[in-house]
DNA sequence: TATTAAGTTTACACTATGTAAAGTCAATTA
DNA sequence: TAATTGACTTTACATAGTGTAAACTTAATA
């Protein structure tokens, strides 16, 4: 006869109450220490070199609360890129997509998302390059693909009410180009061969104009 | 006192001739398979659950015989990238350079990268993932960058030269416009977003001869 | 002042890369 | 045909990184 005895609770039930405040807010403080660490070594040199270990160490911290803090590496890296889309100005869509002139929605549109990859580029190119590399990471970056996806055709369907013009056909096409236009990939070639971001914005913003000054 | 002996030579020198012949083919099979296996496995699962162990296995192999034809894991995929690069229809190149008519070299220009990142679509894509995410590897994926871009600026002279139009900034641009257009990454976010790499292929025709009719 | 929770310390299991050296065996050559 | 050769295997080991577990420390809280 086999007997399993239960598995004793490694943290016993609290008697009191003790929601902390001081300290919830050191651990905070050590949370954002690693992900800057995080970032930086990331940027610096690159993602197959990126160790917790080292993480830790930049962070002031042991590597056992990096997995405290994150649960796993991968965790940590959601983290990251959960903190940069958000704080990166990418909340700003909202207010954009309020604009009600076709031109300037068009305008913001791709301003927006050319000021994100500009000053997120090094960031965001270790993403994509990630989802590019191993399809679980992929599908996480894919889902945000999608929303700009979404985004881009509200822009054009606002732009084709106001223009009277377009088929179906015509439209979906249209939505894929603003689309790939303003995509980082294409951002980040344009600025490797023209050698500045900020030239790339702004022949970004040309050839989306062409495009949607184009009859097809 | 220590005594330090010289180290003992492994493989004796060789005291008459051994050219292998049939022994050298099962070995360059051996390696084919290992190239195969190494392919499929990086298209399926992606980089970071690629392991030299079931790379191995699928190739029939021992992983020191991996160890053996490759030397490491970083020397295996630059064969397999040669392998690709080479066996890919890039040669071609060298014949569309030579044609003497702008619009048809353009033309056939586009055609080959296109032509190339459609049916090696997921390769590259893992393949520029990993420059993208380690500065290292992206030394050697920059170097094939430099010539498209050479060859890019070569089309843009020879249309300039034969339209007579465009200062030297404006031929520049245009060079930069190009290879970005003609670039895998732009490629690959069309065609995920138009549905098929053929309307992607389609597509970067027409932004790009729209982009050599514009007058700047 | 006892309790609580965050963090540290220490230890271990597991996986993967890379190196080293002796052993196997079929193809080659004298 | 028999010794030699070299590609491959087998076995072993070193190193590094991820992830888990549990006991211990310490400062904030009730």
């Amino acid at each position: 006869m086999v007997i399993i005895l239960t598995v004793v609770p490694r943290r016993p039930v609290p008697r009191r109450p003790y929601s902390s405040g001081k300290r919830l807010e050191i651990s905070s403080r050590k949370r954002t220490a690693i992900l800057a660490a995080a970032r930086a070594q990331l940027e610096s040199n690159g993602f197959l070199n990126l160790t917790l270990e080292a993480l830790a160490r930049a962070g002031g911290v042991t590597r056992q609360t990096v997995y405290n803090l994150f649960g796993t590496k991968a965790g940590l890296l959601e983290a990251l890129f959960d903190q940069v889309a958000s704080g990166g100005g990418m909340q700003r869509m909202r207010q954009v997509m309020q604009q009600s002139d076709a031109e300037t929605l068009l305008e913001d549109f791709v301003e927006v998302f050319t000021n994100f990859w500009s000053r997120e580029r090094l960031f965001v190119r270790r993403i994509h390059g990630l989802a590019a590399i191993d399809p679980e990471f992929g599908a996480a970056v894919e889902a945000r693909n999608r929303r700009r996806l979404a985004a881009a055709a509200r822009v054009v369907e606002r732009w084709s009410a106001t223009h009277g013009e377009q088929d179906v056909a015509g439209r979906t096409g249209r939505i894929a180009v603003l689309c790939a236009l303003t995509s980082f990939e294409f951002f980040d070639v344009l600025a490797e061969n023209l050698g500045s971001p900020r030239q790339a914005a702004l022949q970004v913003l040309i050839l989306v104009k062409r495009e949607f000054a184009s009859q097809p």
